[in-house]
DNA sequence: TCAAAGCATGAATATATGTTCATATTTTAA
DNA sequence: TTAAAATATGAACATATATTCATGCTTTGA
C-alpha cells in the first residue's frame, strides 16, 4: 500500500493513497447520494413500511389504512403525502374516497431484500 | 366491495371489510416491521451511504474514510458504530489501524435497486 | 345549495438523530 | 514503559421528523 501524502486527517502518512484514488474515482455524486438517502429514508419508518406492505396486498382508501394501522386520519394522510412525494404510491378518486396503490415495481423488491436480510441475520 | 361494519375511523360504512381482512391476514408482524424500519433507516443517511458505497469498492481504514468523506474522525467513527451495530460492516485490526469492509451481500443489492429507482424516475 | 363525509394540511410539540467537542482506549515505536 | 497515533465514545447541541390538533378543501346526497 502506498502512503505518499500527508493529510490533515491523520497525523502521519497513514492514509492509503491508492485506495482513496480508486474510491474517489468510482464514488457516487453528491446529488445521487442525497437522492438515494432521501429514497431510503422513506422506508426507514415503521408506519410507512406498513402502508407500503399493505398496498402491496390491496388497493386501499385512507379509511381502510387508518383502520389497519390503528392511527388517526391526519397522521395517515401526512405519511401518505410523504409516500406520494417520493412517488412510491399513486391514487385515484372514486366519489368521496381516494384509493391508494403502489406506483413502483422496485418497492416490493426492496422490501423483499430487506426482509431476506433481517431473516438471515 | 363489502361494507359490513361500522368503525370508529370513518363515520359511515365506508371501510372495506374484505380488503382489511386480506391485508390483516398477510401483514408483517410488529417485530419484523420495526426491525425492517431500523434496517432501512441505516441507508437513509448520505454519510452512511457514502461509507457503504466506498467500502463496496475497497476496504478502508478510518483515516481513509475521514479523508474521503471530508469529515472529522469522531463523526465518522460514530457512523461506523451505527453500521457495525446493524451488522452491515465488519472490521479487522492491523497494528494501529482498523480496516472496515462490507459484511453482507445484500447491501450492494439494495443500493443497486435504489439507484435503479432514482435513475428511472 | 348546504351539510356532512372523506381527505389534506399548517402549526405545534415531542422525540430521534447527526455532528461536534472533549476525552478515553488500544497499539506501536522509541 | 511511555509518548504518540489511530480509533472509540459519552455528553451536548442543533436539526429533522412523526404525531396531534385544529381547520380547510372537495365531493356527494338530501
Amino acid at each position: 500500500m502506498n502512503n505518499e501524502e500527508k493529510l490533515d486527517v491523520c497525523m502521519d502518512f497513514i492514509v492509503h493513497r491508492e485506495t482513496l484514488d480508486s474510491v474517489n474515482k468510482n464514488a457516487l455524486s453528491d446529488d445521487v447520494v442525497n437522492e438515494l438517502a432521501e429514497f431510503f429514508k422513506v422506508f426507514g419508518d415503521a408506519t410507512r413500511l406498513r402502508i407500503l406492505y399493505a398496498l402491496s396486498i390491496a388497493e386501499m382508501c385512507v379509511c381502510d389504512l387508518c383502520e389497519f394501522l390503528g392511527m388517526n386520519q391526519s397522521a395517515v394522510s401526512h405519511q401518505l403525502k410523504v409516500l406520494r412525494q417520493s412517488r412510491l404510491i399513486k391514487y385515484r378518486r372514486e366519489g368521496r374516497n381516494i384509493y391508494y396503490s403502489l406506483d413502483d415495481e422496485h418497492i416490493q423488491q426492496i422490501i423483499q431484500v430487506g426482509l431476506k436480510h433481517i431473516m438471515e441475520k
